[in-house]
DNA sequence: CCATATACCTGGCAGC
DNA sequence: TGCTGCCAGGTATATG
């Protein structure tokens, strides 16, 4: 479910609510992608200081530690007042003064992982190596042209990958290609300086836009507020296979690269 | 080092 | 109704 967007729009949802809680209790599910890697009662008497993102990652400050949540493919968060009984997909619950944060993931890819701080050999395992926030200044179209012209794999499978910029997961990285006029199959070595500004400047807009909409609601995901969001809607070939481009009406074609879907517009983009 | 395949897990859907 | 096969927003790990 969640990229970038949807981690955002997540953390932008809850973060200030969630500010300055502390915690009362902490109730665990069946096992999630890891585990938490400390005593959950530990945690009790702690208080959350802030929310951060990195990459599709969510960062809790606490007043000692941090726990580390990631939403995998079908997790999301959410946070309130009311106290529902957990139901079977629910496997993390964080009991505070400030109300329940809560991790519903049915196919459990997801996690939620404390460390001591981020230079803890469990953070930096996850976190060591990933590449640029894509909506901070950071993000360099000149870095990312000379870092693309080191891959030889597909354009699309290099953007997935999050060495070269992170949070740009399956929908996005079609969309961006899309907007780039560029082929998911383009060997990321091939692609000249100006075709990777416009892919550079792609992958902001498509992100920023993303973020703006609410993320993209395809089967389950919503904020922490319980609030869909509809960049889905405006989709250019995501899931469109066979539907007329938006721009051109020709067909929409799906190929996997890498146990993945991806959908371009064969008109629309180039080699 | 690289590129590709596998594994984790559950649910929804199309087709029979 | 129920079965089967395929598909799904991610990514560490194994394999060649």
């Amino acid at each position: 479910m969640p990229e970038l967007p949807e981690v955002e729009v997540t953390r932008l949802s809850f973060a200030p609510a969630i500010a300055g809680a502390n915690i009362l209790n902490v109730q665990v599910g069946k096992p999630l992608r890891w585990p938490l890697s400390c005593n959950p009662q530990s945690l009790k008497g702690r208080k959350v200081l802030q929310v951060r993102r990195r990459g599709k990652y969510l960062l809790l400050d606490l007043s000692h530690g941090i726990l580390l949540i990631h939403l995998g493919m079908s997790g999301s968060l959410t946070f309130g007042k009311q106290t529902p009984v957990a139901g079977k997909h629910d496997h993390f619950d964080l009991f505070t003064d400030h109300g329940l944060l809560r991790l519903h993931d049915p196919r459990r890819f997801g996690a939620v992982v404390y460390a001591d701080s981020e230079s803890d050999a469990l953070a930096v395992k996850l976190l060591g190596r990933l590449g640029v926030e894509p909506l901070e200044d950071s993000f360099d179209p000149q870095v990312f042209a000379l870092g693309l012209k080191k891959k030889h794999a597909p354009v699309k499978q290099v953007l997935l990958a999050g060495e070269l910029v992170v949070g740009v997961g399956n929908i996005y990285a079609s969309e961006a290609l899309f907007l780039a006029g560029i082929r998911p199959t383009t060997r990321a070595s091939r692609i000249s300086k100006p075709r990777a500004f416009k892919l550079h400047q792609a992958i902001r807009q498509v992100l920023a836009s993303a973020v703006e909409k609410g993320g993209s609601s395809l089967r389950d995901f919503s904020n922490a507020q319980g609030q869909n969001g509809y960049f889905q809607l405006q989709a250019n070939v995501y899931d469109r296979a066979g539907l007329p481009c938006r721009a051109c009406a020709a067909p929409i074609k799906r190929l996997v690269q890498g146990q993945r879907s991806s959908f371009y517009c064969p008109l629309c983009q180039k080699p």
